[in-house]
DNA sequence: CTTCTCACA
DNA sequence: TGTGAGCA
């Protein structure tokens, strides 16, 4: 009774394919224990410790290549490199998914806003929020490839952001990212009318904004800053050929007309 | 079942 | 860095 195993023994119980094995002994990293008279490959416990060991190499991102040198020439030293370097890497992994993470409870919460609010005139209330300039283009013009191409600073993830338009008093139209620091332009804290809705074409969005200041002059709103078009394109993955945006201007508060009024 | 080689992502 | 097909 021999106590060795052929490939796929030893394929199973490492939980890796046959060819693996193969391609390891091919990169010179893993021989079998001897070969059987029928060319069978065949491995003791030792090769199982060897493989396990570059499996776990393997998880830390060290190549087949490297691997040879390490098994052969490393040092306890060098090892511990290693393993700080693999730390590093999966701590930026784990930045990678928070992100991710972040980003889909946002959709997820988008989502849930634009169900409950869409179509319906409302007050929010805004804190100050500054912004990056982005893009500027005239007002007539809208957004195309080429203009992305020549004008667009590079940002990562650009449309799984909320993209804001801001239509000041010139005829310029600026394209904006949120920015956590103070940036190139900044909305003032205060209650902004608001309100969100899908868009098909361009025409329904200018009777969007058309319709926003009729409702805003028939409640005799105070208007106080730039029209502001939220574009959040990363729902319109949900809902085919359509557009989620939101409308906001600054009103002045009840509160600051009363004051007006008394004074 | 194994081996090897080849083409393919 | 592997996988899958095909063959002996």
């Amino acid at each position: 009774m021999k106590s060795e195993i052929t490939i796929s023994e030893l394929a199973n119980v490492m939980n890796v394919s046959v060819h693996q094995i193969r391609y390891f002994e091919e990169k010179g990293v893993l021989e079998p224990a001897y070969t059987d008279n029928n060319q069978y490959r065949m491995y003791g416990i030792d090769q199982i410790y060897q493989l396990s060991h570059i499996l776990l190499l393997r998880k830390l991102g060290v190549s087949v290549q490297s691997i040879k040198d390490c098994m052969t020439s490393y040092s306890a030293d060098q090892y511990r490199k290693l393993l700080h370097h693999s730390l590093r890497e999966i701590d930026a992994e784990l930045m990678r998914l928070k992100e991710l993470q972040q980003f889909i409870k946002k959709v997820l919460q988008e989502q849930q806003n634009f169900n409950s609010q869409s179509n319906h005139y409302q007050i929010k209330r805004r804190d100050t929020t500054y912004f990056a300039r982005w893009i500027e283009m005239d007002s007539h013009t809208k957004p195309n490839a080429k203009l992305l191409a020549e004008q667009a600073k590079h940002v990562p993830n650009l449309f799984e952001s909320d993209i804001h338009y801001i239509y000041d008093d010139s005829s310029t139209t600026t394209l904006c990212l949120e920015t956590h620091e103070p940036g190139d332009i900044c909305l003032l804290e205060g209650n902004y009318l608001s309100i969100q809705s899908l868009v098909n074409d361009e025409e329904e969005l200018e009777q969007m904004i058309e319709q926003l200041y009729d409702y805003a002059a028939a409640q005799s709103y105070t208007l106080a800053g730039p029209l502001i078009l939220i574009e959040r394109s990363y729902l319109s993955l949900i809902s085919k050929n359509e557009l989620h945006f939101e409308l906001q201007i600054l009103i002045e508060s009840a509160a600051n007309s009363e004051k007006g009024n008394r004074t």
